[in-house]
DNA sequence: AGTCAATATTTACGCGCGTAAATTATTAAT
DNA sequence: ATTAATAATTTACGCGCGTAAATATTGACT
């Protein structure tokens, strides 16, 4: 590092004694310049330690290699494991990830969508909030940026969509409950707010009734992204109540089970397979805090590595080809039974 | 919204009717434009969704309404909550918040100041990762734009911090648990990646002399910051050794206990406080997730609601005076003793 | 030395907006 | 109606960079 300051290409452009052009062509694509000015450059860059205004890169492009990672809710582990998945493959790829969090709002991922159209992306990964999404400005938004979808699906919106086959995985963990005991009744937020929820809750409802047994839905009450406060407040209710038909409760998701967990245990509840327990418990999504449980949690882990590695595929075949895709894929992926202590 | 698009100022002047100059100045502040013209454009903003260009904006000017809140790691909740806090002072002081996370990696933390700078912000909320940090780097970019530090603290960099006395909080629970049984051994990675762990250890240290007992530190390996499974792995190891000199484990931070507790649970050890427990755990920063533990765990709470409103308030009378602080305050709130299950 | 293709440079303009100075229009007060 | 203050407009330039066209340079080759 040097003592004179570099504010700018111009002045990069001067000390490396190579024009601002060139400098810029540089930056876009160092193989797109001579061998020998290439080694010029890096050569100044070791001395100076200039890197191009990022923002301003982005005004004035045609193509950029930013690509938008948008998740529904930043601080659910769940979700930020699945980015840091997907933004790994998109490094590998060359491009330059921006993540961005809706915090379970929908004006924020509009303003997330919005916000990241200025930054000129390549394309976008798109794990939208579902239901609560404003479909039609996300639509609006895909029609400008190829957008792939994945975790939830907006019917067509977007160019594809990769996501877990909840028909499967819910009828893999349902089946399993049937088979080592009680058939389960399904606990879930009346009206749910993670994307998933409601293609889980019908089906556990057709899984149910295709094995003859009556479905019975828990469905609480409760708002927001909270899901272990709403699992234990109302779990605590519900188990207190003991009006259950069942000793088998699959939860809608992990975050909702490690409510009903901790419910469980202050009611002196013993949650698991063996002869003196009282209840099993079951969740969906594998969630990373869900081998620490106590007991650990018998759930069906989503395959998020594929979900993250055919999501990013599909959005650069899309960004190499430079055309749209001419019909709408999806694709799903099967869940796996994670076989634990609680059921 | 009408069907001609809006692509910039320019567009927007032309169908408002207005100079693009004007109409600059109302978004920079709605209240410096003449009434009867503020409500001709906002009655064109109705119209036309326009909104000007977030990253053209801060190109050429002087003084932004940014404000920066940088934290140690993303999908860590307790990081998550208190950055949730302090944007909510930066928002209602009227600021705009772009918070970054460093995935507990130095140079993201340098990057991300870096791309902050691009933003010409007002100023910068910094939680640094601590004594990974690269403090040089840090110091010269809040000699450029003003920062403020909370939760970790690196000496003389930014204009003041504000965190929690590790001092207070450790000699509060260590006390509880000498009061309330066998005096606690400190249970922390050897090499701790979270930023106040080395304040906790010494803390402890001297908060066990001063009452006359032995310290007794647990330092466990692991690297990274997926603090449950080295709690869990490490925790593991110990419990089953069976060396311990007390029943009693104080963890350098909630997550360590976390994992630590799942170990316990599977290896048949009871938790608590009973007569018929056979071992305490407690935990450092009342993480979101420790009172859905099992046993919920006892803890001592960080006060971050002050840390958020007093780092806030401290950045925001730097802006205000427009000058830097003639010497460096430093803050230390007092933790919380949250007593529940586990200890 | 001469030829040609591949690169580099110069020049000039554009992106979307901020901002300052000079000019003109509006408002409020005399 | 006149004046002074206030606000809006015009004009012009700047931010840091991308990009295109014309021109100049380089290097490998015959």
């Amino acid at each position: 590092m040097s003592d004179s300051k570099i504010r700018n290409m111009d002045d990069f452009a001067s000390v490396s004694g190579i024009s601002r052009p060139t400098i810029s062509k540089y930056f876009n694509d160092a193989g797109s310049v001579r061998k020998s000015t290439r080694e010029r450059i890096e050569k100044a860059l070791e001395r100076y330690d200039y890197q191009p205004n990022f923002y301003a890169m982005n005004q004035n492009r045609r193509l950029t290699k930013n690509v938008g990672i948008v998740i529904p809710y930043m601080s659910d582990p769940f979700f930020a494991e699945i980015a840091r998945n997907v933004e790994d493959h998109v490094i590998a790829a060359g491009f330059r990830p921006i993540v961005l969090g809706s915090q379970g709002n929908p004006e924020q991922e509009i303003e997330n969508l919005n916000n990241l159209r200025l930054l000129k992306p390549a394309g976008v990964l798109l794990a939208p909030l579902g239901r609560m999404s404003d479909s039609e400005r996300i639509a609006a938004f895909c029609a400008d940026v190829p957008t792939v979808l994945f975790d939830a699906n907006i019917e067509n919106v977007g160019e594809a969509f990769i996501g877990s086959d909840n028909e499967q995985s819910i009828a893999l963990i349902v089946e399993y409950l049937c088979r080592t005991g009680e058939p389960p009744a399904f606990f879930e937020m009346r009206k749910p707010t993670n994307p998933n929820a409601l293609k889980r809750r019908n089906a556990y409802v057709r899984s149910m009734e295709r094995s003859g047994h009556e479905p019975h839905l828990i469905q609480v009450e409760g708002e927001g992204w909270d899901f272990e406060e709403i699992g234990f407040r109302e779990g605590s209710r519900v188990l207190a109540d003991r009006t259950l038909p069942t000793n088998t409760i699959l939860c809608s998701n992990d975050r909702l089970a490690i409510g009903l967990l901790s419910a469980a245990y202050q009611l002196g509840l013993a949650v698991g397979l063996g002869e003196n327990c009282a209840l099993r418990i079951a969740g969906h999504d594998d969630h990373p805090f869900s081998r620490y449980t106590c007991p650990t949690l018998t759930t069906v882990s989503q395959d998020y590595t594929s979900i993250a590695k055919k999501s990013a595929e599909t959005l650069f075949s899309l960004i190499e080809t430079e055309q749209r895709a001419q019909s709408r894929e999806t694709t799903l992926f099967d869940g796996r039974l994670v076989m634990r202590g609680s059921a």
